[in-house]
DNA sequence: TGTACATCAGTGAACGCGCGTTCACTGATGTAC
DNA sequence: TGTACATCAGTGAACGCGCGTTCACTGATGTAC
């Protein structure tokens, strides 16, 4: 009773899976608007129809990506972010991790970024990005608390927006790569660095 | 000999200027690849041949159109950014100055991500970006020179180092504030000091 | 093990709409005399 | 001032392609006995 219906499933389960890899390289590539299903479904190795019986629309396998692509990476970033070795510059340190935990290859970004803009519009498309942002935003904010303990300076700033403020900065760059011809990689550590010490070492703001 | 090139002419002007207001609209509301010719054209009064006898192709419109926005922009921006009155906290002053000059209005946002975009894929579409950015970058980075001399700190950071690192930050919010459900207003000030206070006040980075 | 039957994931042809683009035209605006 | 003519910005019908979506089907995978 169990395996008459595990194995189609489990099929159908692998097809959604080529769909959405293959979808997001042609998000990426073309943008949303400009991929056709045919376009995603030659990539995965599938005629249009496959596609039409798994998801309904174009719009529900955007959303369906994301939540799958949104779900990875809260998961990646939570194993990158557990464990807090004691650190000769533990403010540098958490620095680092954060840039190394945080997503923004360019096949991301592109997509991350194009699926704002689809929420922007579409409300109910935004919510997916909102429990992401609060999900990994409170595992940063965890970080931070930690950090600043472990450095014995104070937050002049509540943990959450610092942590707003630095994922704004990182998105922020992650904007600016994708037509930047130089390597702002440097930058992007520096700032953060600079950002970061202003709010734990910043008088009130006036 | 000038009168009768010169009245034609600014008739044309008038609707490819005409054609540009109703195209940001339309690619705000509804993004550049899902917006058709037609509504573009309807949204300006016209019908769809008067938009192929002033562009070859939507692509071009769109150039065109940040073009026009980009120079307005920078303009504005110029303005904004002149003259440096003795502030009891020029730091402050400083930044509430640059919040005040740069534009994030929804509107705006929406239709430069989406160029972005675009220009991350069509690399010779990125140029009118990284113009602008450049322009108006060596105008903020005056005003940072000038304000960290007057306020007696001594900039860590080069001035075109700073410029970047709160063009990013203003830009992250900028997008974030496109599905934020809050007011982020507040935060996006407090960010931008503690940046700027982390970038004159900070050590050397480790 | 073998045969008949059931399921259903994925196929691929077909449909029709909407869009980008073209182009012969019209009528408003101006010139020439 | 009035008439004949020229220009050309903008019109709107027409074309045809590509795409999203549908659906009758097939054949691989499994069950029943």
């Amino acid at each position: 009773m169990d395996i008459e219906v595990a194995r189609p499933k489990r099929r159908r389960e692998a097809t959604v899976e080529r769909l959405l890899d293959a979808a997001l390289e042609t998000f990426a590539e073309q943008g949303f608007a400009a991929a056709s299903v045919e376009d995603i479904c030659n990539r995965g190795g599938f005629t249009r129809g496959a596609f039409y019986s798994s998801f309904k629309t174009k719009d529900e396998l955007f959303a369906a990506l994301m939540t799958r692509e949104v779900d990875r990476d809260l998961a990646r970033v939570a194993e990158q972010l557990t464990g807090l070795s004691a650190e000769p510059d533990p403010l540098a340190a958490a620095v680092d991790r954060v840039l190394g935990a945080f997503r923004c290859d360019r096949t991301w970004t592109l997509v991350v970024t194009e699926y704002t803009l689809h929420a922007a519009r579409q409300p109910e498309a935004a919510e997916v990005l909102r429990r992401h942002e609060e999900q990994v935003g409170s595992r940063l904010a965890e970080l931070v608390d930690r950090t600043a303990a472990e450095a014995g300076l104070p937050l002049v700033l509540p943990a959450a927006e610092v942590v707003g403020a630095v994922t704004a900065l990182l998105n922020g760059f992650a904007l600016l790569s994708l037509t930047a011809d130089g390597d702002l990689e440097p930058l992007r550590r520096t700032a953060l660095l600079s950002l970061v010490r202003g709010a734990v070492a910043g008088q009130k703001e006036t």
